[in-house]
DNA sequence: ATAGTGAAATACGACGCGTATGTCAACTTC
DNA sequence: GAAGTTGACATACGCGTCGTATTTCACTAT
């Protein structure tokens, strides 16, 4: 079965998402070299340079993915609640916890901002933000919010949660930091509740 | 008048961290050359190397130097208003006018925490998380606030003020997002009022 | 079968950082 | 006050990296 060109190219499409996934994480962005990154998976910057553009198009295909399964996973943890409330509350611990992970912080957190610029103007249209802009704005329709603007609060929540990872991920004790930081956004997070 | 070395020396460290701030913000951490960023003040790499000990060494005077002028400006703001609440949500709505400045938010907000790593953990301990953490303390004693743990309150809300201020500086109309945000953060805030 | 396309390799130029070495003015000590 | 010493800064170099221009060559379509 000869490969078609299509196939070959979308596998090493992956591939060197893959490694430079791996590279950014490790090293972070500036540090990664390109030429090591395409040899890891057999093949040459050109392939890199034809797929991607440049570096920084690299790095955003590796952002795109991370922050979409980062998306998937937070829908999936917040869909297990009934209430929506309470849905979107533990949302925002699933980024913290997600955020822990040092190659999310590398890349998403650090890097990513650094070098693609704000995140609201990613192409991919940070999957994060878009799903806390869609609970805020259910929330609204219910009535269960004070009058906000669902895209500022998505911000602020989003903005808070993955501070709040940055911070306990840098701290001496994470575990023990942790609770400390989830129990503070739910508490921040309840000033948008309407007052009853 | 022979100027002392002394002297000299502390005057060129002022022009280069003043090249630098320039130059960083301009261009951006990655892009700015060092040797034009030094011939600029008329002096060389060489002066640098000798002061800073490398290009990041630089980039952490200008970032301390920033973060104290923005901490004096939001304890001045803060300190116009009787009531400490009051006093608190005015310093986290100066921090996001303040992080408007694209001075501000390419250099403290984005190549900072890229090349330097998490603001806590700054050699000259970030003064604005300092100072609102500060505020978090006096309002807890005063039993104001629910209990949360000051240090992680003090990082929710500037990771909050600080991302709105990033996405209102990339919005199309930042005159006219910006109450929005700011709404959004006294909102927010207020969830770590005490019950009553 | 043959011409053509385009994905990837190779080769090249330029630039920037950091360091090792040199130099000269400012302080010190006798 | 003059020789010696320090140290701030300049100069020169090596190394690595990115991005592009050119080339190769497998696959496709007629």
């Amino acid at each position: 079965m000869a490969k078609s060109r299509q196939e070959t190219m979308e596998e090493n499409r992956v591939k060197l998402i893959a490694a430079g996934r791996k590279a950014f994480a490790e090293k972070g962005y500036a540090a990664a070299s390109m030429d090591e990154l395409t040899a890891d998976v057999g093949l040459t910057r050109g392939a890199l340079y034809h797929n991607f553009g440049d570096k920084r198009g690299l790095l955003a295909a590796v952002v795109n993915e991370i922050d979409g399964e980062m998306a998937a996973r937070a829908k999936e943890i917040g869909g297990e609640n009934d209430d929506a409330w309470q849905s979107m509350l533990a949302e925002g611990a699933a980024y913290i916890e997600m955020a822990l992970d040092p190659e999310v912080q590398r890349i998403v957190l650090l890097d990513g901002p650094a070098v693609l610029g704000d995140p609201s103007k990613w192409p991919s249209q940070n999957s994060c933000l878009v799903a806390t802009q869609r609970s805020v704005e259910q929330l609204l329709e219910k009535g269960a919010l004070k009058p906000v603007d669902p895209e500022a609060a998505a911000r602020l929540l989003s903005g808070a949660a993955l501070n709040a990872a940055l911070w306990v991920a840098a701290s001496d004790d994470p575990k023990g930091v942790l609770p400390k930081a989830i129990d503070a956004f739910q508490s921040l997070a309840s000033g948008l509740l309407a007052d009853r």
